[in-house]
RNA sequence: GCAGAUGUGGCGGAACUGGUAGACGCACAGGACUUAAAAUCCUGCGAGGGUUAAACCUCGUGCCGGUUCGAUUCCGGCCAUCUGCACCA
């Protein structure tokens, strides 16, 4: 009697769906349980492998909620503007709009043949009007608030397609597809002022349920750090060079200044520079280069000085050299620095290139740390004490960066200053396949934002989606479009052509999911505060900085102005590791170790996917795909379709059996809170050695085992507990339960070691006392003969686990 | 270079709060069933030594060191691999 998964898992699929299995409502009267997954972005490839491991793992834990009684919201949409659709579109000649229709049809085939709980009713699609309207809304009430400006910032620029270039397609600074030189081009760009809101974001993670390394991870992208800025005077000059340091205690030690190629100072300064011409030659070289090639591994430090130009050292009133190199960043800090090359590795590098002078401020307390710097810098904060420093000298670096903040306080040229790595967010995308940026420019009222009743301003459909000349939008070239009215004067004026970013329309879908179907408001009020936060949220670990860092600011702004209930969208946030070829690389085309989904559920149908992709290792972590552990996990299901045969009546369970029963039961509980699916389901392969060595179960027993099997192998438990005479589906009865006293044994096995190796173990009966298991170990024959001709030191029983015996 | 992670048999992995390392699965070997094969069922399976067989002994969780009666687990220092990135002063 064979197992038919085609049609099983068809049937129950169809049946979930028409009866509404699934469904969540919107009824405040029940507890409520919000699981989320991050939605696929539709690409033509289809599902990758990688997505049934998130999603199965969350609809495992989603079923075992609705099975403990919660009314659960398990939604699913599609995140699906973006590049690849319109690079596709572009090389294809198909509108990018049919080719994300075609996708989304395929995906959702997909992901219905996985037999994933999804409540299908609440679908979102990013590039639904419906659904962009609020994405627009949104993006309006931030420019209302001051928190979207325009600012003119760098590009990618591919020299041979004349377009601007996302990050991605820049592959070793030549542009991925036609392979022309990439240049930086300055281009006016709509900005989000996400570092208004760094504090915040690192704060409020302290009321979150976040795996450690992702809180780890988004305050060190955050990168808060304590300093000062301190301002150098230009030598004969009323300007000042002002500069952000971290470590102002070794201010003594600063022999040179360094701005970046871009800095501000160059121009302002221009008529002093006696070398003009060979700065201005660097700066041109600095912005060839691709942000790949200026943080290159490894990299020999270059540079210009300026020369004609000094600046004073404000402490020790000596007069320091300013050079030009691209080490120094214009987008952190202030864009110019003050070199300590005795105490920082990449000043020192820099300085023993060209030659400049190194002072030691700082010297060791500890004999044993070596601190040379003429072979490299020396940075140990902990062990460093302050010399050649004037009325610093003697100090720890704690003490004197107190008192040199001080200092420069009073004298105003220097403050306190607090920063952060973080940089504001660019928000505008020079392409056709996004969101229209809602916002008119009106030559006498300036930028003005679309009326939010006019909303959704909807993207043009358009034939001519390529893009323009010189890195402009698409929809540049369509003046009609561009043309209109300011609604605030009334006269002519344009429309911004730039659409946004992908990440704008994944910033809030887990609101829309709430009330999908809402025209009045994002979602009402009532399922705001129903289903606000989501309890758990997984997805990978590759979206930490961006995607769950941007969200996060959108939540916080949407609450400080009155929309969302909760300061945080997320109160619990997981992450699944990334699932790799049979070889252990990374699955990708070129490498032809590609595993389509598809081909896996019709050679072994989806309960066998699902399960294989919970067996196959810990759920946080890499892991190969192995076409022959797969077949194992076949076989597993066969041996439980099998087990009917084994179905005897009445009253079964010897005390053994009743035992394995209650302590699964337990185990799979708390393994899939802890998402420990692994072992999980080790659990029930042991459980189902174990019938087969007894070759019977009972009703009782069998049931318990579907029910706790079901989250991870839907159709074939439902199937089976239907053969077993079940009335009810196994979704809609309860999770089992168990008995505390019935997981634990009364006589356990306890190792003894001599010296800490085991020599030997014993039975006793739980609890016993220390006195009698004493007098069972030194009986014991193996034990006598190795603490034979040695002198016992010490006995240590630690009680029920072990007991270890010290000889000399 | 920076940040985050990972390293255990032939392979994927297990091991609760520091307490019998290798659960479970794969591969492999042997057996049962079969005319035969596949499938299925049963048994064995870290390495080395030892024994007719066992018992038993030694080594073993990337490397070096430390703490401890006892370390895959804790601490210090290395090495390698993966992921992300913005040389972050």
């Amino acid at each position: 009697m064979g197992y038919s998964f085609k049609n099983i898992e068809k049937k129950w699929q169809d049946k979930w769906y028409s009866e509404g299995t699934f469904y969540a409502e919107n009824n405040t009267s029940k507890k409520k349980w919000y699981g989320l997954i991050e939605f696929p972005y539709p690409s033509g490839q289809g599902l990758h492998v990688g997505h049934p491991r998130s999603y199965t793992a969350l609809d495992i834990i989603a079923r075992k909620k609705r099975m403990e009684g919660y009314n659960v919201l398990y939604p699913i949409g599609f995140d699906a503007f973006g590049l690849p659709a319109e690079n596709y579109a572009i090389k294809n000649h198909v509108h990018p709009k049919v080719v994300t229709e075609q996708n989304i049809k395929h995906f959702t085939d997909q992901l219905k043949a996985l037999g994933f709980s999804f409540d299908w009713s609440r679908v979102v699609n990013t590039t639904d009007p419906n659904y962009y309207k609020w994405t627009q809304w949104i993006f309006v009430q931030l420019f209302k608030h001051g928190l979207a400006y325009k600012t003119t910032m760098p590009i990618n620029f591919c020299t041979g397609c004349k377009v601007g270039l996302a990050n991605e397609e820049v592959v070793n600074g030549v542009c991925e597809r036609c392979g022309s030189p990439v240049v930086q081009k300055e281009k006016s760009q709509w900005m989000l002022k996400i570092t208004e809101y760094a504090q915040r974001l690192i704060d409020d993670l302290d009321e979150v349920d976040y795996l450690e390394k992702i809180k780890t991870q988004q305050k060190n992208w955050i990168g808060r750090s304590e300093g000062a800025e301190v301002k150098f005077k230009i030598v004969g000059h009323h300007k000042e060079l002002v500069v952000y340091t971290t470590r102002p205690d070794t201010l003594f030690g600063a022999t040179y200044m360094v701005v970046a190629p871009e800095h501000p100072i160059i121009k302002e300064l221009e008529s002093e520079i006696t070398n003009l011409e060979e700065v201005q030659t660097y700066q041109k070289q600095a912005q060839l280069k691709s942000d790949f090639e200026r943080s290159e591994l490894n990299k020999e430090k270059t540079g210009v000085e300026i020369k004609g130009i000094k600046a004073l050292n404000p402490l020790t009133n000596t007069e320091i050299p300013i050079w030009v190199s691209d080490y120094v960043l214009i987008t952190y800090g202030t864009g110019a620095i003050m070199a300590v090359p005795s105490h920082d590795t990449r000043d020192w590098e820099f300085a023993k290139k060209f030659n400049l002078p190194i002072i030691q401020v700082i010297e060791s307390i500890d004999k044993n740390t070596i601190c040379d710097i003429e072979k490299e810098a020396f940075t140990d904060v902990a062990t460093g004490r302050l010399i050649n420093s004037g009325f610093l000298n003697g100090l720890s670096v704690e003490d004197a960066k107190k008192k040199v903040i001080d200092c420069l306080e009073e004298n105003g040229i220097g403050t306190r200053k607090v920063n952060y790595k973080l940089r504001d967010w660019v928000f505008s995308r020079q392409r056709y396949w996004g969101e229209p940026i809602p916002m008119i420019y009106c030559k006498q009222c300036g930028w003005v934002p679309v009326p939010e009743e006019e909303l959704p301003l909807v993207l043009p459909d358009i034939e001519d989606y390529e893009p323009g000349e010189n890195g402009e939008s698409p929809l540049a070239k369509h003046k009609e479009w561009i043309k209109t009215k300011c609604p605030h004067c009334g006269k002519d004026a344009q429309r911004e052509t730039d659409t946004m970013p992908q990440w704008a329309g994944s910033s809030w879908y887990f609101l829309r999911y709430m009330d999908p179907h809402n025209t009045e408001a994002l979602a009402s009020k009532e399922a705001l505060n129903y289903w606000s936060p989501i309890d758990w949220y997984n997805g990978g670990m590759e979206h930490t900085t961006l995607h769950l860092l941007y969200s996060r600011f959108w939540h916080k702004f949407l609450y400080d102005i009155g929309v969302v209930p909760t300061k945080e969208p997320y109160a619990k946030r997981t992450s699944h590791g990334m699932i790799l070829g049979a070889n252990g690389e990374k699955m990708s085309k070129s490498k032809g170790n590609v595993i389509n989904p598809d081909d896996i559920i019709e050679e072994f149908g989806a309960d066998t996917f699902r399960v294989y992709e919970m067996f196959m290792g810990p759920f946080d972590q890499t892991a190969p795909w192995s076409m022959e552990s797969i077949r194992g996990c076949n076989k597993f299901l066969d041996r439980v379709w099998n087990m009917q045969e084994f179905l005897v009546d009445g009253n079964s369970y010897s005390p053994e059996f009743e035992k394995m029963m209650h302590k699964a039961i337990k185990k799979v509980s708390s393994d899939i809170e802890e998402m420990k699916f692994n072992t999980s389901v080790s659990t029930f392969m042991t459980m189902t050695n174990e019938f087969y060595k007894q070759k019977r179960i009972n009703k009782a027993e069998y049931s318990t085992f579907l029910q706790l099997l079901n989250p991870f192998a839907p159709h074939m438990t439902e199937e089976l507990f239907e053969i077993i005479g079940s009335k009810n589906t196994i979704a809609n009865t309860p999770w089992p339960t168990y008995d505390e006293s019935k997981t634990i044994d009364d006589e356990i096995v306890v190792p003894i070691q001599v010296n800490g190796k085991v020599k030997a173990t014993i039975s006793i009966t739980l609890d016993s006392d220390e006195d009698l298991v004493a007098q069972k170990v030194h009986e014991n024959q193996s034990i006598k003969n190795a603490v034979a001709d040695r002198t016992i030191i010490k006995e240590i029983y630690v009680k029920n686990k072990i007991y270890n015996i010290v000889v000399k």
